[in-house]
Parts: structure tokens; sequence; C-alpha cells
DNA sequence: CTTTGCAGAGTGAGTATTCACTTACTTTAA
DNA sequence: TTAAAGTAAGTGAATACTCACTCTGCAAAG
């Protein structure tokens, strides 16, 4: 689907996302870039033909990583709970390592930028359903999770109390643990939505 | 503590929410913002000193409003559950209302533009909590909510699931009715929280 | 009454800076 | 030799902000 990119690009994603860490969207500019690179800006322009292009980029790799991260780290064997365990801590793992990509994707200032970019966004948003909502209907079914409430109305719970998890990780500057915090968030959750 | 802000000035505010609406962040510009007011850019600087000081203005205006809104609304006969269910109605209603300032509060845009600005949505944060707080202690006291987590864990659930709700409704352009959408969130959180 | 002075509010034409991006040229390595 | 990968030096558009100025209503002074 994706053109593949080539070690080069991956370079410059991997400085992108560097910058996005340490300065947010705003820093992200083909200067900074291209300091980071410590080459010049038109360089930039050898290997992405513009700026919506590398973020689109550098979306479209996180959305591959995930995917595929996450459907390696599931197995059918296990448990509705284990497999919720297993995929949160396994996210919050994931963005430990890359902590630049909370900042691409919870960010609205990217956003803004273009009508392709808000869609690669909502791709990314929506790997992650794809892996959420079998792991709550099967719960559900099993009736390990509650069924007081719906699927949908579950997946926004847990959705939206990851995504402030997140929020809040990123405006301390990254700088409490996310994976001790993960777990607990992980289990306080748990306790909330099990049936009893 | 905050000075007063004149008639001419909260006109000027409330172009800019106008454009928060229409254009996000990126679109609130001291041009656009003249456009809107019908007249040139540099009589802005007659009611406000910089962009940054006009955009603190806006905050400020809101964090009042909200805290003020909320004070009025809940009345201390009620029992935590009503409490809750009015706190949010009452903040459904009031995004309803003024849909720019879900664009000001729930984005990063404006939260990488100064340390200031940064604060005071920290502060608008802060209102919230700060109603919110005292209503699930008391519930979780009264046995209406469960203990089987922490207050702070049952407050982060809620303030996560409220805040995905507007981010929805942001990204959906505010094309469904938050009023409805919110009632229904009120209630599967409620479900989820209660006591049995 | 009329004149004078003044302050608040607005204008238009600038400023410096930053942005993404382009062009013409050079280096480097297979 | 050639193609990929780099550079220096630009471009125009946009940004927040400034400056010298004008207009207008009003209040005090003559």
């Amino acid at each position: 689907m994706t053109t593949a990119i080539s070690n080069r690009q991956l370079e410059i994603i991997e400085a992108a996302g560097k910058i996005l860490t340490a300065s947010g969207v705003s820093g992200l500019t083909v200067k900074n870039l291209a300091k980071e690179m410590k080459f010049s800006e038109s360089a930039i322009y050898r290997h992405f033909t513009s700026k919506e292009e590398l973020i689109i980029a550098l979306l479209e790799y996180l959305a591959n990583s995930m995917d595929e991260r996450y459907t390696n780290a599931i197995s059918s064997e296990q448990s509705p709970e284990e497999k919720f365990i297993t995929l949160f801590q396994n996210q919050f793992s994931f963005f430990k390592k890359n902590p630049h990509f909370v900042v691409a994707v919870f960010s609205d200032g990217l956003l803004e930028e273009s009508q392709r970019i808000n869609d690669t966004i909502s791709k990314i948003m929506g790997v992650k359903m794809k892996h959420l909502m079998p792991i709550i209907i099967e719960g559900q079914q099993k009736k390990v999770f509650t069924n007081t409430i719906t699927s949908d109305e579950l997946i926004h719970i847990v959705m939206g109390t990851f995504r402030l998890q997140m929020f809040k990780w990123r405006i301390a500057n990254f700088q409490f643990d996310i994976g001790r915090n993960g777990d607990n968030m992980i289990q306080s959750i748990l306790t909330l939505i099990k049936n009893k």
C-alpha cells in the first residue's frame, strides 16, 4: 500500500520524532529538522517532496509499527482480561520507547494542518480500535466484563482514560514512569469494568 | 485579581472565539481577528498589548464563567449522583453555547505557545477538578459510588471520558447534538461507577 | 458660545522575522 | 560517467507588532 521508505527517510522520520518530543509540533520546522540531521534545509527535499509528505510518512510508519506490534503481542489463547492487559502494557511500553509519537498522535496542532494528515491520524485511532474492540466484545460475551453498558460505551471510557493518561504524561514532559502509572491505570479500569 | 475587561475587549474575545470555532488555533491570527472586528490590525493593539495577552484574557474569562456557573448550578441539598449529573449537564450545555472554548481548552496548539498560556489552561482544568472532586469524594463516603478504586482513579476515568467526548465532538465539527450524546455518556459512566 | 486641548479609538504603511519551498550548482561514490 | 545526495542563496507569503498620523466627542477656559 504505502511505498517502502528508504533508510535515509527513516533517519529523517526519527529526527522529526526527536524534535517533536523536545519542542512539540510548533518546533517541527524544516530548518530544525535540517539542523538535527546536520545537513541543509534543501537536502530534506531530496527525500520528501513536502513537509506534509514527511508528516504523513511519520504517522503511517507509526500506524504500521503499532498494528504489527499488537498483532504479535496478543495470543488467541489468552483470556479477554489477559488480552486487555497485554494490549495496554504493550501500548505503554511502545510509547515509552517512542514518546514523540505521543506528541504526534494526541496533538491537534497537527490536526489543523491538512485533511490528509487528519485522515492519517484517524487511521491510527482506527488501528487501536481494531485491536481493542474484539477484546471488549469477547469479554462481554464471556461475561468477564460488565454488560450494564454497551461495548461502544465501554470502549469510549477505556479509550478516554488511556488518552488522558497520555496527555498527563506529555504535559509532565514525560518525567514520570508511564510503565508504572500505566499498570495502575490498567488495574483500576479493569476493577471497574469487570463483572461483580 | 484579574483586571476587569472593557466592553470592546469582550467583543474582541468573542470574535476570537468565533474564529477558533471556524478555523481553529492556526486561524487565530491578528489579521483575521481584525477582519472579523471590521477594523485594522493595529487597532487590536489599542485593546491588548499582545496576542498572548488576548489569549490569556480569553482563557481567564472562560475560567471565571465556568467557575461561577458551576457554583450556581450545584446545590448542597442534592445527592452526589444528582450533583454529578448537574455538573456535567451544565458543562455540556455551556460548551454547546460556546463551542469555540472547546477548541481553546482542548487544544495543544495553544499549549505550545507560551508557558503563561499553558498555566492558564491548567487553571481551567483546575476549576473543573475543584467542582468534581468533592462530589466524587462525597459519593464514595456515602457509598453511592464504588470504593473499589481510589477517588483519584475515579476522577481520572471520569475526566478522561469527558475529554474524549469533547474531542469527538470537535473532530466531528460540532455536528452532532452534544446534549444528547452527553446525557448518554453521563448515564453510562454513572452505571459503571455506582455501587452494586 | 466658542475655542482649545486632550484622550480614546482607529488607520495605513511600514518593520523584522519566520516559514516552506526552489533553483543552480557541487560533491561523492558506484 | 552518471546519478544520487548534498549545498548556498535565494523566493514569496505570512506572521506579530510598531509608528506616525487622523478623527471624534467632550470638557474646561476664555
